[in-house]
DNA sequence: TGCCGTTGTCTTACTACTAAGTATTATACA
DNA sequence: TGTATAATACTTAGTAGTAAGACAACGGCA
């Protein structure tokens, strides 16, 4: 016999079908998941670090600067993703509240190196170790042994698009 | 012979190993390159979105509401992840720009619909397929056999991220 | 019926950023 | 050498959101 819902999932007359190929509906399908599952491990993340008053932004630099000791304002900015205005305000933060502190550069006037202080490196200290456990329970959604191949297509993906023309 | 890069990779004094065990390297690793493969792409898509005005999360909801039909903005909430409060204000943008209108509902007067209006379905038809082909070469880092499953493998994190203790 | 907890939207105040442009210094080149 | 171009950080103004809570309406229950 027919089963019906008791919800009923006939398409609303003003609804559209997609009409794009598989191969398509793939894409979108993967993009949106990936989407959804960062969004959710952001959340994760952000919300352990708040609890010692942290941007998620900010606990990057001040990871960063722990495990590559001082860098270029230039550098962090790179590897945390955010603009040249931003690396300025975010580090300005951190210098605020005590955990970084700003450097001349002696080859180049114009730059400034970004470092802990003692009482930065002493928070990276204490809580890095049960950030990067949540991170990690977080990501054990994926078997151990398959997260290598994901992270080396993911990083495929992150190099096709930043090669791909902006509109075309 | 022994090679020496020009740049110097000894690590700075002021750096520090990270003292993880493989398991949780790999996880933090996998973490960062799928934050960053997701922030490139976002990066295409807001582009492409917004050579038409529109915002990645405006252009969300509108292209929920073709795929749809009209829906109650708590289900549009709950689909493009944004909050309670961004999700009255989002409409209301769609709204002064004519892409979208509020109904009321019959059955719940506190509850409200936003549907398409005609400009806002034809925007949708112009640019979706467009969009939907930049999303679809930005994801083809990603072998198409593969995309399957490693959607299953990010539903699966994503899942666990929501379902984990905030903090413990 | 009248109350109470819940749900759905909206309001207000705020925040973490971005974009665009400036000042300064470095670098390349005629 | 002097000049144009690029790189580096910073400034200012603006924006897309969030968080917390208010208000109205629903639904269950005595």
């Amino acid at each position: 016999m027919p089963t019906t819902h008791p919800h009923s999932d006939a398409p609303h007359p003003e609804a559209h079908e997609p009409d794009v190929d598989e191969r398509t509906a793939a894409a979108l399908r993967l993009w949106v998941i990936m989407s959804r599952a960062q969004a959710a491990v952001s959340d994760l993340a952000s919300a352990d670090v708040a609890r010692h008053g942290l941007t998620l932004a900010e606990f990057g630099i001040l990871e960063a600067l722990y495990h590559r000791g001082p860098m270029l304002l230039g550098e962090v900015q790179k590897r945390i993703l955010v603009s040249s205005g931003g690396i300025t305000f975010l580090v300005d933060r951190l210098v605020a509240k005590g955990l970084v502190e700003r450097r001349t550069c002696e080859s180049d006037r114009r730059a400034r190196y970004a470092a802990l202080t003692a009482k930065g490196e002493e928070l990276v200290r204490d809580i890095f170790p049960a950030h990067a456990a949540v991170i990690t329970r977080a990501m054990a959604g994926i078997p151990s042994e398959d997260q290598q191949h994901v992270a080396d297509m993911l990083r495929d993906v992150g190099r096709h698009a930043a090669n791909l023309p902006p509109a075309d």
